[in-house]
DNA sequence: CGCGCCAAAATGGTATACCATTTTGGTTGG
DNA sequence: CCAACCAAAATGGTATACCATTTTGGCGCG
């Protein structure tokens, strides 16, 4: 088990919660349980730290990141500084196959929002984003959008999909996107990127204050979720 | 010397180019170099590849990440990404006190360059940018800014400032954002952070098209070079 | 002379052992 | 009974030694 496997582990435990938030992450413990020494664990955590992945104090513990509805409404928010500009490069000089690749993903999405499976479509929404990104073939703007760490909102959200009218319109959204690439229409594409995104938020940022208004109501997370979503009024 | 000092110091080695672009780094003798054993330097390397300023290849050895041009633009672009949005946040959430400072460093950096101390220019003007993304609130943000690593452009732009009546410009385009913060026109600053950037990815356009057409004339870096850039036509 | 192969040197990867610091729990004096 | 302090345990940090892989250089065979 070189380092890199134990590095892919544990990335995949936090993302899939295996690891929970807040957990204390004991070295010794956690190399004997994933059968390597200390030293390439330690380079693990480290390199998950560079990422922002764990928390990690000096002489104390590390920590897997704990976040809150404002974290995540942090992440979109950078989604949305980023996609739109990766949906422009990604019009202009991505691959032609590109289009034929998100029609797939598309599909694919929808078949299993109607077999209810809804545990995987997080991952296949990723994938059809992510794609997108690296098709832009700007190494730097794909760095940025995975060390985002979308896919570790999956588990903070588990209580939400109370309304799922959103997949047809995720569906409805995802290939206004693909035709407009298509299309060669590098404007429309990075705006219909916009307004996807910044409907995400604003679906999130409903479901968040219905459950924060649920329960205790002085918590911090009050206000301040409209905070960072720097949603500007129009984007183009 | 602890991990946490031997990677400040290659971090800054590289920066100021005393580590130069495409060196090789063997880990025994570096962490001769600098006093500590391996461990600590190899969690150095682990964190800087991360970071993306070394590259590793595993069992061969690590680099010193080397800049062409077109990364150069990436690192720009990616800031046209980032700095308006974050220059919009600061306006609405900054402190009070954001203006002042802005204002003392603007000031410092006229200073400077009427001295014709343009060697820590580059440093200065990073101050600048880098305080209005800390007071965008924005920690994610934050970190994609300082993951771009900007300061690294620097070294590369040695034969540049032939034409430095730039400074001037700078200064201005700097006092119009400040103002447009204090003020509180989020749109206005917003826009002024972006036009400010984009002007200086068309002076990087100008002096690497200069540069490179005078050198070998059918590198890659040719056409290439407008590619990243992602300039929209207008911004909002 | 050159091509290929093998051995040795160089170099990154990992396990172990030990050091430094922090945390913890109990003991003692007030 | 409480507080302060000290010792011991837990845990992160580092040095050393060794293993794995790659690179290199020279030797021999064609």
């Amino acid at each position: 088990m070189p380092t890199a496997a134990a590095y892919r582990r544990l990335k995949q435990s936090i993302y899939d919660g295996s690891l929970r938030a807040g957990q204390k992450l004991v070295e010794r413990e956690l190399s004997r349980r994933l059968g390597v020494s200390r030293i390439p664990l330690r380079e693990s955590l480290i390199r998950l730290e560079a990422e922002g992945l764990v928390r990690s104090i000096p002489y104390s513990s590390t920590f897997v990141e704990d976040l809150e509805p404002v974290d995540v409404l942090e992440i979109y928010s950078l989604r949305l500084a980023l996609e739109p500009m990766a949906t422009r490069l990604a019009t202009m000089y991505g691959r032609p196959s590109l289009p034929g690749r998100l029609r797939r993903w598309s599909h694919k999405m929808a078949e299993l929002c109607h077999q209810g499976k809804s545990r995987n479509i997080d991952q296949i929404d990723y994938v059809f984003h992510h794609a997108i990104v690296r098709a832009s073939g700007h190494k730097r703007l794909l760095r940025a959008y995975e060390s985002a760490h979308i896919l570790i909102v999956g588990p903070k959200l588990k209580y939400a999909h109370l309304e799922d009218n959103s997949p047809g319109q995720i569906e409805e959204d995802h290939l206004k996107i693909v035709n407009l690439i298509e299309a060669g229409d590098a404007d429309g594409a990075e705006r219909a990127a916009y307004d996807h995104i910044a409907q995400s938020i604003i679906y999130l940022e409903k479901i968040f204050d219905q459950h924060t208004e649920s329960a205790s109501s002085g918590r911090r997370g009050g206000r301040s979720s409209a905070k960072n979503t720097a949603t500007k009024k129009e984007h183009p």
